[in-house]
Parts: C-alpha cells; structure tokens; sequence
DNA sequence: TCAAAAGTGTTAAGTTTACACCCATGA
DNA sequence: TCATGGGTGTAAACTTAACACTTTTGA
C-alpha cells in the first residue's frame, strides 16, 4: 500500500450510475432497477453501485453492467461526475455517470428478474430521484449527438441489419423522420458499412439486404485521417 | 446531518484539477502550480484541491480558481471525472476535471507569485505526472470543438475588441489560419457581436474598430430556438 | 514613402435537401 | 390482387471556400 498523504482531507462515497438504452422496434428504451436500498427503497433508479478499492471508475461502471445483465459487449462512456451536496439523502455521494448501450437481444430475461429491472420507454419516463433525471438529459443528448458523426447505434443492433431497421434506429434516437433515399446514400458511402449476400425476410415480404460493420476498417480509416 | 446509509462502502478523497487557459498575442497558454505536497512536491500541476465537506464540486472548481487567482469572472465548466486506481500515488483520489478560460489582464501578478503560478504555453507543455496529460488533451479537444458553436472563446478577451484580435483567437486555438473575409462574414451575421463607436489605435496604425459581445441577445436568441 | 493591419463582395465548389416511382412477396 | 417495406437518381437550395485589392496612418 502507499503511503497516504492526504489524510486530514475529507473522503466521500463514490458512485457509478449507468444511463443503459436498448432498443426495440421504434421504441428507445432504458433500464431501470427498483433500488433495495434506503432511502427510496422500491422506487426506480439507473443501475449503479458503489466504486471499490480495486477498481477504477469505468472497471466500477463495466462490473455493475455486466453482473446485472450478463452482457459483456456493450458500449460504455464516461458522462460527467455529480457531486452536489445534498443530491443523496442517505449520505455525501459523489457520482460518476455513464451511459451505455446494448443490444436487447442478447439480454437474458433471467437477469431482468434476477436484479428485478425493467426496460422503459424513454418518453414514458417515471418520477426520478436523485439528479437522475439530470443524467438522463445528459445522455439522451449525447446519444442524440454522437450518432451523427461516429457509429455508436451499431450497438443497439444485431451483428446483422437492414437498411430500414438502420434507419428506424436512427430516427428513433432524434425522433424525426429521415429521408429513406439520403439516408441509404449516406450510409453506402461509408465502405465500413458493407452489405452481405444474405436476405433477411422477417422485416418485410419482399425481403431485404443485410448489412455488417467493418470495425476493423473503420478503426483504420478512422486513424488515417490523425 | 443526514443519516449515512451506506457505510459499508469504501470512501475516498475527492479532488478537482482545473485547467485554466489564458490567451497572449497569438499564444494559448496554461495555468500551472508548483506542487507544495509531496509526492512530486515542486513539479509543475495544474491547479487543484480536495473537495470540501460544505462545497459541491463545481464550486470546488469555482473555489480553487478564485482564491488563487483573484478573478471571479471566468468560464469553467466540468471535463470528466478520473479514478484510476493508481493516479496519484500519495492515495486513491477521484478527481473531477474542469476547464476554464480567462482574461489575463484581469490577473494580478501578485496572485501570480502567491501561489508560485506560471503560464505555459501550449506548444511547450513539461512533462505533467498523474494522468494530468490527459486532461490537457480533453481540454484542449473541448476547446477546439465548442469555440466552432458557443462563443467561450471571448472569454480569453477583453470587454472590447477588434476583428482582427477575435481571429487570432480562433486561429490559435484551431491551429490553423482562416480566411479573413470569411470570418468577418460569420461573425457579423450574429446579431450579438456588436460593432462599437471606439477605435482602437493600439493593434494598428490605421486603427480598428472595437466590437463587444451582447451576452443578453445572445441567450434570448440561443433560448428562442429550444 | 512604405510597411502593416483594416476593411470589403463575388464566384465556384461542395453539401444537403426535396422529391416519386417501380419491385418483390406473402397474405 | 393488394398492402407492405425495399430499392433507386436527379435537380434545386443552401453553405462553405477561394480569392485581391484599396485604405489609413505611424514610423
């Protein structure tokens, strides 16, 4: 252990809370945990948990993802740290938000009841306590705004996708209609989007093309341009 | 006092890092500290201090930023939170980012020699320990990014000032040189810079028109398009 | 008289938006 | 046979980028 230097400087408790979307059909969603803990005990809350000694705040954030959905290929970025005074009743904590995105499918309905969480429409959004609405905005914005210049939506997605679910996502997340022709445009453009020879017919009758991203090739021609 | 519902769970130092930017004649630079604590006692720091019981972490920020520099008119807004587990090595602290902007003829040289403070600039960064480095690099990016939409860059300058000092703003933070003409395009099409009657004969022979910025119009206009 | 920054419009290039019809299929 | 989502190109509107000369004045 190190030698502490800082010993007559107050400590406090350190949170994470996780802004988690998943996506169903047209329909942006996050998943919320009843919390089973005072204050509040029952009401719906983000999933978080308190940052340990041997981890660090994104290992603290991964740990409480994982451990409560089973999912382990998920996007996770760091929002902004909350650290008002009385922003807990149940004591001074400081909180780092997060948020994340993963693809619904993969999650095991075993972990929804294990961990009692549940998937709400974001414009069906409860009471929240805390600054958790604060962070939700946060993310909601963030989200809004990073999927016009990097490929984040992928993760909301199956490995596989149609140009119309693509889009549907898309238009979701900033909720107004996008112009099917520009859009396709757009996306064919980008070679890191490339179509399979396979046909999905679930979607549609008539049946359509399935895409893949190329993440290797994105990294590269991402770095190219450094 | 609230009761503490969670003391079963680790708690930790907080901190907050401020990296203060300052403008010259065509240099952006740094705000930096002599550390008077050991570890690294006497290297070059941004400017920083534990979180206090009665404070939140904005005004943590606010508060180192004021007390050593005497000036309470800046800009200061919250980067990120860092918490890797070995970062500092005199003891486990989360410390919360921030980035400020300032004026420096506002900054008497008497808090200058206070608290042994030194700009740098930005070209000729030291070697910085801790994940300080980082930080730089996430400012720096903020900065670049949000001058293209907000108008923080004013900030850096006095009450009045002419075109020509505003593009060597934007040019030295971008890194890149910008079209006159363009630029004067731009800017006059925001109702809010605001061409005053005063010449200034400092920066030329010829002189040159002194513009400020109506921060009133600006929010109307900003909260007008929500 | 000349060096140094201020000031001023137009055109071309590029990007973004708007828009309508045929196709394949399962029900 | 028809309702449903899949698939395709072009022209107009707008935005951004490129570009050069005259003005004023202090040294």
């Amino acid at each position: 252990m190190s030698i502490k230097y800082y010993s007559n400087e107050p400590t406090y408790h350190v949170a994470v809370d996780c802004i988690i979307f998943g996506y169903d059909e047209g329909r942006l969603q996050v998943l919320f945990q009843h919390r089973h803990i005072e204050p509040y005990n029952g009401e719906l809350t983000p999933l978080g948990g308190f940052v340990q000694e041997d981890e660090t705040l994104d290992q603290a954030a991964y740990r409480v993802l994982t451990e409560r959905t089973g999912i382990w290929d998920l996007y996770l970025e760091q929002l902004e740290a909350f650290g008002d005074i009385g922003r807990d009743p149940g004591g001074r904590v400081i909180s780092v938000a997060y948020f994340a995105l993963l693809n619904k499918d993969k999650y095991d309905n075993f972990y929804l009841r294990k961990y009692s969480c549940q998937w709400i429409d974001i414009t069906k959004l409860p009471t929240l306590y805390f600054d958790h609405m604060k962070m939700m905005k946060k993310a909601i914005h963030r989200l809004q705004d990073k999927i016009g210049f990097t490929p984040i939506a992928l993760n909301l997605l199956p490995e596989e996708f149609t140009m119309g679910q693509l889009q549907k996502v898309y238009e979701t997340i900033l909720g107004e209609t996008i112009d099917k022709r520009n859009f396709r445009k757009r996306v064919n453009e980008m070679p890191y989007f490339v179509k399979t020879d396979k046909i999905d017919r679930k979607s549609s009758k008539r049946g359509a093309a399935l895409y893949k991203f190329d993440s290797k090739l994105y990294h590269e021609l991402k770095n190219f341009h450094l």
